[in-house]
RNA sequence: GGUCCCGUAGCUCAGUUGGAUAGAGCAACUGCCUUCUAAGCAGUAGGUCUUUGGUUCGAAUCCAAACGGGAUCACCA
């Protein structure tokens, strides 16, 4: 739209003689109850053509419609110009365009990013919230990635620390030796029943302790199992062979279950951290902020930075005894990929209960001078809460990931079967098309919300399969493909007709709005712009198919027209839906 | 208490750098399947955009305060 624009410009200055900038020019999509499909809000020009907003509108549109090939006609209404693009403009956008094989390819542009998500703990299995951040790591990555970067999908997992010895302690004395073969439990969630079980009667030795006249915060920290634990720790880090190999057995079996959910869900990783291997790095960034001065240490010799000119605390970064906290690693962490990639921007997809962390990290490294600290950038979501509230593991109120994405499994299987849509396919098609229906409803209900807010889940209610849902793309997605395999559609070739239905308009103006959306949906890392355009596009097809018939149309010409403006559409949901990690089924 | 985030229809959410009578979906109510897939389409009803003040031609959007909700302020990660 930048040639209107442009004329705009030129047409204030013909005028009223007097240069206004181009982002000055304010085009608004037109309302649907308006004629047109650009506006111009002309108050703006008043100053300048020191006549009302009508007049001015007025004389700019007839400009516009002399001196531009592309306007057909123009209305004004109050303050605004609503301009009407010919249909020839359309039509090319279509031909030209949104029908080419480069439509929507985005040329790299030259620059590196990391997307580090999920970030899982190898002590439980992944639950909802887990999802969220997966789904949203995997989403934004393929959005950068159709935006031209080159992407590293990196996952830092959390394999070692006192609460993964919480787990391999209670199995150690609870387990009998349970392993995933001889239980039939996933191995991740045979982890997460020892973790619970560890909590449990910790809890249990908590009350007694008390009992016999401790305080609470003695209690907790002589309880006989979390000295054990922290034995057990103690010796991991030593490299106790016996410690090590247990840690090894179970982490083994979660990797295992992690793998299957990962699967399911669709995720995967192009690099793995491990905080096993990066757990000690940060020591000589803390020496390098120390001899800079950035850092200071205290009589006791431990070191902190001072943050509160900047409006935050005094923290600290390394204790006196000399060994890490969580931001002593991820400091050395953040060196080690960079280290390893030379990325130009590397993004953190954590929950939002973190923002103060990461901006206490950023800004130290800031501080630090590492160059690369400017890309850094913090994609905070909000948490996924249910109706009680947050969700807890130690206290059993999590949506386990594994049981939803099963359940999302049978209802839709439920809801297919009801339709009758399913004959003629075979078993394992079936089970495939389940599969999608299900993850499709599911992530498009997780991405289609803005990441940065909280988001609610009932687990009594099901997730919809009407609507403003998953299932209604990929079922406009299936319809297009029946359609086109009936009316015989052979592939591109070039169309034309006569005049364009305001239906068939409003398609293709949608469709044109892909490549600025993938855009925008990178700038603002968020897939929620690319689910709510989708969605957008859907519509406007079902409208557009129950007005128009594609087989019934009057004209050869005009058929071949609608099979390519279908053939386009699926097209578009197709690859937007994959922007987001869904699959769209060719019959549904 | 300090800092940060959020508050739009009964519910779940859109709403670009300030622009027209604030939009969808679900739930409720009406129509539309002998015509390309009704997981669809069309319609009715539902709003003091939490409140108050300010900025201006114009505010859901920007600023301030209040109220309400959440997060965080660990030598946990």
């Amino acid at each position: 739209m930048d040639f209107i624009i442009e004329a705009v410009v030129k047409a204030v200055k013909d005028l009223y003689q007097t240069d206004v900038a181009a982002d000055a020019v304010n085009l608004q999509e037109t309302r649907k109850e308006f004629e047109g499909q650009v506006t111009i809000v002309t108050f703006p020009f008043t100053k300048v053509s020191r006549k009302g907003p009508e007049q001015t509108g007025t004389e700019i549109g007839e400009y516009l419609k002399a001196n531009v090939q592309e306007i057909a006609s123009f209305n004004v209404i109050k303050g605004f110009l609503n301009i009407s693009i010919a249909d020839a403009y359309w039509l090319s956008q279509l031909n030209n365009n949104i029908l080419a094989d480069d439509f929507a390819v985005v040329k790299p542009n030259g620059k590196k990013v990391m997307v580090e998500y999920s970030s899982p703990n190898t002590n439980k299995p992944l639950h909802l919230g887990h999802i969220r951040n997966n789904l949203l790591g995997f989403s934004l990555s393929e959005i950068l990635s159709a935006a031209g970067y080159e992407v590293v999908k990196a996952n830092l997992v959390n394999d070692r620390g006192i609460h993964i010895c919480k787990s391999m302690l209670a199995w150690q004395q609870f387990g009998n030796g349970e392993t995933p073969q001889s239980s039939g439990l996933k191995g991740d969630h045979l982890a997460g029943k020892y973790y619970v079980w560890f909590d449990k009667a910790y809890k249990q030795q908590i009350t007694e302790l008390i009992e016999e006249g401790q305080t609470e915060e003695e209690a907790k920290k002589n309880a006989p199992l979390i000295k054990q634990a922290q034995e057990m720790l103690q010796k991991w880090e030593a490299g106790d062979e016996e410690v090590i190999s247990l840690w090894k057995t179970m982490n083994g079996w979660v990797y295992d279950g992690f793998a299957e959910t990962y699967k399911a869900l669709g995720v995967s990783f192009d690099k793995y951290y491990y905080e096993s291997d990066t757990y000690l790095l940060g020591k000589d960034i803390v020496e390098e902020g120390l001899a800079k001065g950035v850092f200071f240490k205290k009589d006791d010799g431990s070191v902190w930075i001072d943050l509160t000119e900047d409006g935050l605390d005094q923290k600290l970064v390394l204790r006196a005894d000399g060994t890490s906290v969580y931001i002593t690693q991820d400091l050395g962490t953040a060196q080690l990929k960079y280290n390893d990639y030379h990325m130009d921007e590397s993004i953190y997809v954590v929950g939002n209960e973190q923002d103060y962390h990461f901006k206490v990290l950023f800004l130290i490294l800031e501080k630090l001078g590492k160059s690369w600290a400017k890309g850094l950038y913090h994609l905070s979501y909000g948490m996924v809460d249910l109706p009680s509230g947050k969700m807890k593991s130690r206290e059993g109120t999590v949506v386990d990931a594994d049981d939803l994405m099963a359940d999302m499994y049978s209802t839709a299987k439920e809801q297919t079967d009801a339709a009758g849509k399913v004959e003629g396919l075979s078993d394992s098609e079936k089970d495939a098309l389940y599969h999608t229906i299900g993850m499709g409803a599911l992530k498009y209900f997780l991405l289609k919300v803005d990441p940065k807010k909280r988001l609610l889940f009932d687990p009594n209610e099901s997730v919809d399969f009407q609507g403003h849902t998953g299932p209604f793309i990929q079922y406009t997605h299936a319809r297009i493909k029946s359609v086109l395999a009936k009316a015989g559609y052979k592939g591109v070739a070039f169309t034309s007709t006569d005049a364009l239905d305001p239906v068939e308009r409003d398609l293709i103006v949608s469709l044109t709005k892909f490549p600025e959306t993938i855009a925008e949906a990178a700038k603002g890392h968020s897939p929620a712009v690319v689910a709510n355009y989708i969605y957008e596009v859907a519509k406007n097809f079902n409208k557009f198919y129950h007005e128009k018939s594609v087989n019934q149309a009057e004209t050869e010409d005009l058929k071949q027209f609608r099979m390519q403006l279908s053939a386009a559409t699926a097209n578009v949901i197709k690859r937007g839906m994959k922007l987001l990690g869904i699959q769209v089924p060719e019959r549904m």
